[in-house]
DNA sequence: GTCTATAAGGCGATAGAC
DNA sequence: GTCTATCGCCTTATAGAC
């Protein structure tokens, strides 16, 4: 049972009200009765909703970033794959799509400072995918036909796709498919030494 | 010089308002000021928001629909490739992304009758590329490793994805690595026969 | 069909008491 | 830090004159 500061409940609650309705889709009003406060304590933390905003998507962005870190990259490859799409899979069933997707339709009306985050975030997601399938190509009997950045591009749009797509069509059917075309595309795994 | 009546011009600016700054991001009044109306006039016509949004995407798809119709399936199909992806290339240099993109962030406050036709939207794409895949499959030397229905849900939301990009940050980077894969998948085109 | 006028409430944000 | 109170504006929507 761990006590949280009224900030860290409003950061918090904020990435779960972005992620089900967008930025344009909660008030303060919403964010301040999830936490059991008034209105004018979120201006205390945070001014503008603008503050606000920037806050989540740093936090999402971070925690992600800790993520990707902790997948040991002397794995085998699909393993790896597997720890990656994991929690991906999980959030599927879920109301809550990914905040940067969430974000990405009011990108005309969002401060610069909450673009590029959302900028570090799906480049960081690229980047980690890119490392991957370098990683995975030496070890591939057949070489892939594109460069790893773009296949990363390609794949982890897909994925993101299929993340949005799972809340409108109650399926993961999409996500599933993109998940599937990144398994293959990782080198068969050598049977493991059993005595 | 054509002129068109008020509701025709309400539904055409919607979707222009909607594909800018999504379903929360606009409001009657922005509508009407476009169209030199007063926002009762928008009600007189479209009651509610939700219906003035059902009729946005429903002309929205319908135009989809009469595109990838006009394309002549008898074509080579890495042509049909060319001339599907033209148009998004072209929208990709403007602040306006997919309506159902848009669209897609607000799921959970939307109508059914709004869903159902985004889902109609999104199975079209995929349908219409999955029958390419299809035809392009039996010109191809080698097959692919995939189901051509689960490699055209890949395609189309690397695609949607690229297109979201775009808007994001300021090139083309990621729908032209999805425009490059599906171009890839195409069989290569017999040379014209001339003279 | 289009207007004026207005309802009824939501919005982000601020001032100032405690 | 958190509250009460309020500002000024915007929102969707309706009633009724023309």
């Amino acid at each position: 049972m761990k006590t949280r500061s009224v900030r860290e409940q409003l950061v918090e609650h904020a990435l779960v009200l972005i992620r089900r309705r967008g930025f344009n889709g909660f008030s303060y009003r919403d964010l301040a009765e999830l936490v059991g406060v008034k209105t004018s304590s979120i201006h205390y933390y945070f001014p503008s909703k603008d503050d606000l905003v920037l806050e989540a998507v740093r936090e999402y962005s971070a925690r992600m970033q800790a993520r990707l870190h902790a997948i040991d990259s002397n794995l085998p490859p699909a393993e790896q794959a597997r720890q990656y799409l994991a929690p991906l899979r999980a959030n599927a069933g879920t109301d809550q799509a990914c905040l940067v997707s969430m974000l990405s339709a009011d990108v005309l009306v969002l401060p610069d400072a909450v673009r590029a985050v959302m900028q570090d975030y799906i480049r960081g997601n690229e980047q980690w995918l890119a490392r991957l399938f370098e990683r995975a190509a030496a070890q591939r009997e057949t070489p892939y036909q594109v460069a790893p950045q773009q296949l990363a591009q390609v794949v982890y749009g897909a994925l993101q796709s299929g993340q949005i797509s799972a809340r409108l069509f109650g399926t993961t059917e999409r996500l599933d498919a993109a998940a599937s075309l990144l398994a293959n595309a990782m080198p068969v795994e050598p049977e493991l030494a059993h005595a």
